[in-house]
DNA sequence: ATAGAAAGCGAGCGCTCGCTCGTTTTTATG
DNA sequence: CATAAAAACGAGCGAGCGCTCGCTTTCTAT
């Protein structure tokens, strides 16, 4: 019917997760096991911004989905292993997404820094309680599952900064360094799902928030912004 | 002997604590309570660090300190109570630390608000494993906790959006909406302490973060900012 | 030197945690 | 419809939690 089912609609996650996770779920009917993963992982996910995920307990998670004890342990091997589930398809998702720049827009520096401001609050928007979990439960955990968060924040940034040397070399933007401006660039993004209560309040949406960082980035970097009180306020 | 003791060493921040939770420490002598209570929350602030403050518990807290379990309760209540000492100290301590602003700067909008970046990055950089300890549990706060540390952070960025609006008003800043760019500016200031291991890595220190993040906001704002590729750069 | 107060001690209480496993229920198949 | 495989169940295990309390040690003032 729909040729193009929605690639971040929680189903279609729980699907990428059990073919990466195939060992750890033991049962076998993959439409069961997906179903009954994404009813678990929203369910993690809804109590863990809550109370955290250290502190919902398994018997939470149990009364939440209607599933027993025993039955959880059908679909995981551990606490841990709900974790790095989540978290391997974060960094799954942001890799992918930021990749998949189209040609045309990758040739010009300012069209890419735009292009990757606005996927990145945008994939971040499609999978909200994904990288709220993933940003705010990562630092308590297990030396590889921190390693792999880590990493992968690096590499969002090696993205950027690459954008912006390319930018620099053509006269584009104008940076002491590439590195420590896409540093700058990254809590600006990570803002709108960290704080999204705040931006929620103040009747920011997102393509609000698309365009202030944009215009903030852009006046920033830009080596000839348009000048005077007539260029696009942040 | 030396006239002015750092106001943010551990002892002299445990003494303000002291004072505001005198009825939840069972020891008499001030002294003492003082020392003890560094200790203590030296290691707390440690542990938590590490696995968290909830993944902390007493009886390691107990065995870092070197006092006994029965011990520890004569310096506080409950660990709830710990949590709420560290807390409602860094509160105070931003909210005293900006307001501390010169009365010469404050005249300027501009030298206010580079004033205002340079003294939180600052304060942040001489609590920062309180700082750390603030943002980083503040998600599994009770509710009492949670709302003073989003007033907080609240507050701070009314802060700098009264200082961005008394500039826009004098034509000195050029923005569209003084809350978004007060916002915007937030997540700069906290990634120093957030992703202090990030910049460590990279050899960036304190004075360099300071001036590219001035540079950085100054660039997005100002309405007249030297125009071309000899402008300071971030 | 000594007595009363202050501070420190740590085994133990009640409870919840992650996880297991023998059993029961559901599902798919001939 | 019978039957075996798959899935779900949930009481129970050992461990660790926050916290208490009767007792001992240390301090302080006479």
């Amino acid at each position: 019917m729909d040729a193009r089912p929605d690639p971040y609609a929680t189903e279609a996650l729980c699907a990428r997760i059990l073919e990466r996770h195939r060992d750890r779920v033991s049962v076998r009917k993959a439409e069961r096991a997906t179903h009954n993963l994404a009813r678990i992982i929203e369910a993690v996910l809804k109590l863990s911004s809550r109370q955290g995920f250290h502190e919902t307990s398994l018997r939470d998670l149990a009364r939440a989905t209607g599933l027993s004890m025993g039955g959880l342990y059908t679909y995981f091997d551990g606490k841990e292993t709900l974790l790095l589930m989540i978290l391997t398809e974060v960094v799954e998702s942001v890799q992918g997404a930021l990749a998949a720049v189209p040609p045309d827009v990758a040739e010009d520096p300012r069209a890419h820094l735009r292009w990757l401001i606005a996927a990145h609050i945008r994939l971040t928007e499609a999978m909200q309680p994904w990288f709220v979990f993933a940003y705010m439960e990562a630092k308590g955990f297990p030396p590889p599952a921190k390693r792999l968060a880590t990493e992968s924040e690096l590499a969002t940034e090696r993205v950027f900064a690459a954008v912006l040397e390319a930018g620099a070399a053509r006269g584009v933007f104008t940076l002491g360094d590439a590195d420590l401006a896409a540093a700058l660039i990254k809590p600006l993004l990570q803002d709108w799902y960290v704080k999204r209560a705040k931006y929620a309040r103040r009747g920011i949406g997102i393509e609000r928030y698309i365009a202030g960082v944009t215009a903030f980035v852009e006046r920033a970097l830009l080596t000839h912004p348009v000048s005077g009180p007539d260029r696009t306020p942040v």
